[in-house]
DNA sequence: AATTCTTATGTTATCGATAACAATCAATGT
DNA sequence: ACATTGATTGTTATCGATAACATAAGAATT
């Protein structure tokens, strides 16, 4: 067990200054090729791995983002920390990544634990934050972009998209075809701060084509899972028979929901339609598939490195103005609603 | 935009050292109850973050557990991963995570990438790696636990199960229900470790039961989407008409069989059973549920957190000896195989 | 009262890299 | 031949916390 190698080892080992072995190490520092080479090569030898805690104190970057999402569960969350990552990567910035389950409290900590940790940038998701949270970013400094919403009142930059105007496109469509009696599967608790907004924009598009939005299902708090659809849906047939049409908080509860009318001997889309949010894989390969919007969850997060990487490289001069980048999300029309 | 406060700052105002405020953030050190609260106050009220980096640098202790799994988007590892991070919170611990797209030398790039971190440890999932891999790890003097597998010739530490045998069980069930005529699909590339390990199992299972095991059918590399299980299914039923069973490398792929039957019109489990493995949320929702092996992967999260924590703050002495422990995957008969 | 023990606090050196500046040497221009 | 330039390498100070040791003052012990 001996003692890990370090730049002072690789430098006397080669004969040189630890700067010169510093400089070898990095991409264009004025190093002849041939001492480079050399170091590296006895660097190697001696098994010598650059220490980056020591490099980002002396630098003062960290070279981490900060990334706080609901809960590791979930595909759209984890598309958009996926395309987040991949987006910071060529610019030398990792992903520090946490969940906060839902819960703005269990946010409040993790932001404060990942503060300690000097990250270059921090993203949330959603536009719903604790007082103290706000406080501590504002006072950190730092790029934070709000991603999966379209707050009134960001701290700082916004990637997103408003989960209730997304509601206006799918009551339009159910509308259209025919249907009167519409019901909102989910949203009902403040934890839910995206399906709450949903549902909201559900009321409001309902009332916008003169419809009564009073079929409105509770499931409970997220994550909110399959069976739970299933639950509130065999409620919604329960308390109001004759509901034409369903639209559930997420996909996994619409999926839920199509089980339990299969269960039932209810015809979807015949007897009642289904329309899910958020585009999961199973939307388009169920059967029949699911109507659902999809809010280009890897668009989000691509945008969003994007984002960081030219605030922090690329020198932008106008680094006060927050910016503010909506993604449009896409209705996308399946079986369930035929 | 002015400085961050450090803890010299924080010093000055309160008129103590450093050192007394650096002991008013730690738990067990001996200040007194007043100071302590007086120089917290004063903490907050200049805005001070205590700064983990330049702690660890002092202290060469970073807090971190590198974890590596294949994809962020998938609900097996986030449990493992979760149940990882949740377990190894009260030691104060924090998991880097990072995935590899199911490639071992993109995993290797990103081990060599944790190691500049100096994690205390590194959680790596499935046993199959690079040999450059294997000498990085060896050398960094740091526990490794390899995941979901149980391999021969593990670098360090294990907590899994072996992939293969678990087909023993599936097998064997589907044959006592009169099925002779099994196929497996998936598990047929490089990429697919663990699967290619499930398959190898299948065809071993077979020939124990006497049985032929030559309905091998192919999805390509992971991650397996339900979309080419559905896919697979469709080659399945054209080749292999008379199939009596099939077992999928996920359940993913397994609903997405179900599917496709759906649509042909094949009954399951009547005219065909199907069983999947990953015991994912889906396989007890659809209808019908799917038969399927849970590996327990929160089980192999908490199990790896806990024993990271006792070979790191526990004082362990006998460090050397690699622990092996063995989750037992438990067979879920749902009604695709009644 | 003298000694020992406790508790609370201060002092100094240090972790491993890098920024900033200095120095050396060969090549180039005049 | 001499000044100038550019490429390469070296020297020194430093980032912000903490371990280890030192010290001071009051409490407990004899």
């Amino acid at each position: 067990m001996q003692r890990i190698a370090t730049m002072k080892d690789v430098a006397q080992k080669a004969g040189v200054s630890v700067m010169t072995v510093s400089r070898a190490f990095k991409q264009h520092a004025s190093v002849s090729e041939d001492t480079r080479k050399r170091i590296l090569g006895i660097a190697e030898e001696l098994g010598y791995v650059f220490d980056s805690n020591a490099a980002t104190f002396r630098t003062q970057k960290t070279g981490f983002v900060a990334v706080i999402i609901p809960s590791l569960n979930n595909a759209n969350f984890a598309d958009t920390t996926a395309a987040l990552s991949t987006a910071l990567k060529p610019a030398g910035l990792q992903v520090l990544l946490g969940y906060s389950n839902y819960d703005v409290h269990e946010e409040e900590e993790i932001v404060e634990q990942f503060l300690r940790r000097r990250p270059e940038a921090i993203v949330l998701t959603g536009g719903r934050h604790t007082g103290r949270t706000r406080e501590l970013l504002r006072r950190a400094q730092i790029p934070v972009i709000e991603t999966w919403d379209l707050p009134e009142d960001p701290i700082g930059h916004v990637v997103g998209f408003s989960n209730a105007t997304t509601m206006h496109d799918l009551v339009g469509h159910l509308v259209a075809s025919g249907r009167k009696r519409l019901a909102f599967l989910g949203g009902d608790t403040n934890g839910d701060t995206r399906g709450a907004d949903r549902r909201r924009g559900f009321v409001a598009a309902m009332k916008y084509h003169g419809l009564s939005p009073d079929r409105l299902i509770s499931v409970g708090d997220p994550p909110i899972s399959m069976r739970e659809g299933a639950d509130a849906m065999s409620r919604l047939l329960r308390d109001h028979a004759d509901t034409e049409a369903v639209i559930c908080v997420s996909d996994l509860s619409a999926f839920g929901a199509l089980t339990e009318c299969a269960r039932k001997g209810v015809r979807v889309p015949e007897d009642i339609a289904i329309a899910g949010f958020g585009a999961y894989d199973i939307s388009a390969v169920c059967f029949p598939t699911l109507t659902t919007i999809d809010p280009h969850p890897a668009e989000i997060g691509r945008s969003a490195g994007e984002l960081i990487v030219s605030l922090l490289r690329g020198g932008r001069s106008g680094k006060n103005d927050p910016v503010r980048i909506e993604i449009a999300p896409q209705l996308s029309v399946g079986g369930s609603s035929a």
